[in-house]
DNA sequence: ACCCGTATACTCGGCACCGAGTATTTGGGA
DNA sequence: TCCCAAATACTCGGTGCCGAGTATACGGGT
């Protein structure tokens, strides 16, 4: 069977392993000190069925298997030619053709009805003040990021996520406001049905 | 052990006994039918799993098991008071606390530079083709919806994603606008290195 | 010389999720 | 009346993901 692009870890794994071969221990610290864990879900389990399953195909090899002291072995992994490809035709696939994802916030808000028009009013408040963390966050690292002279390209998917954060933050504030004086379409039936 | 709010699943079971008991087949059904797999990830499997779940914590209870015929038999659940608790107080949490989520997209874009200058116009290019074609349909569900006299409030989500896309929109046509003319950050290092 | 906290490097069992497969019933056309 | 496609209702084995757990090595303080 051929490869399934299903966990993006492994779309790491070949980015990290076109630079330089790496054993996995050492692909997780790169990636935690470049921040990448921010954009893709890593943790320990994963990452070695991951290399396994890369490996079974051949998207990478076994370069050395170093044995320093008492240590278990580690096992210093290469990208394959076939490697190389799969990555770049993975990461135009990815971001060419924009793939279904179930938001869980789009599943909430879509219930929202379900509470008394003031809780849901609460609740979307408490998101937008939380929203407006996470944009602040975003500023200061981003800030933090260009002080250190890192061009634009080495951190565009916070670009990236602070403009669709804004966004959501208006939806939120709009949203808000058509609760809190009524003017959302069926507001009426929806007071009626909590008293 | 308590119970886990993993799969969105089990809310939308939990809201659709709210309104009346169900065996699981029919959950589907309506699930279609009111187009909730669109926010919500449906599939037989799962939604199986995850009654099962809610049954063992008692937020959901064995309503009867008709008998119709040479069929299998089937089960109709009903919601449990601390169920309604639950459906009510998860939706809270879901609205209010923006989870961490890994969109795919975020996770291409931030090793965009990976690829060459042109390929990587290409293919953004391609997806915000993609993404004006889903509002385009989006414009149309919206259209329809509002003219069968459902109120907004029955669509919100849809309202809220339409939203996003533009945004999403508005940015990538802003990143292929700004790699063509070469005035990304980084720019010149980028087409340095592919050739 | 010894202690212990931190870093290194991986393992493993469990569980949720998936979706193709199965078996029966209904309905409508020839 | 017969047949077959679609609908009904669920099952089950496989797979991938998870994260707590394990075990050794290093290094600095007393």
């Amino acid at each position: 069977m051929s490869f399934k692009r299903t966990n993006p870890l492994a779309l790491a794994v070949l980015a990290l392993l076109s630079e330089q071969p790496l054993h996995p221990y050492e692909m997780a610290q790169t990636m935690r000190e470049r921040h990448q864990e921010e954009v893709i879900k890593l943790n320990y389990g994963s990452l070695y069925t991951v290399v396994e399953q890369l490996h079974r195909h051949e998207l990478i090899t076994a370069a050395a298997t170093q044995k320093a002291g008492n240590r278990p072995e580690r096992t210093v992994y290469a990208i394959t030619d076939t490697g190389t490809a799969e990555l770049h035709d993975w990461l135009r696939e990815l971001i060419a053709i924009p793939a279904k994802e179930y938001p869980r916030f789009e599943a909430g808000i879509s219930m929202v009805g379900l509470l008394p028009p003031d809780d849901a009013l609460t609740v979307v408040e408490q998101r937008c003040t939380a929203v407006d963390e996470q944009l602040a966050a975003l500023a200061v690292l981003l800030e933090k990021l260009a002080g250190m002279g890192l061009p634009q390209l080495a951190w565009i998917e916070l670009d990236y996520r602070m403009a669709m954060l804004r966004a959501e933050r208006a939806w939120l504030t709009w949203f808000a406001n058509a609760t809190r004086d009524g003017t959302v379409g069926g507001y009426d039936h929806w007071e009626d049905r909590h008293r």
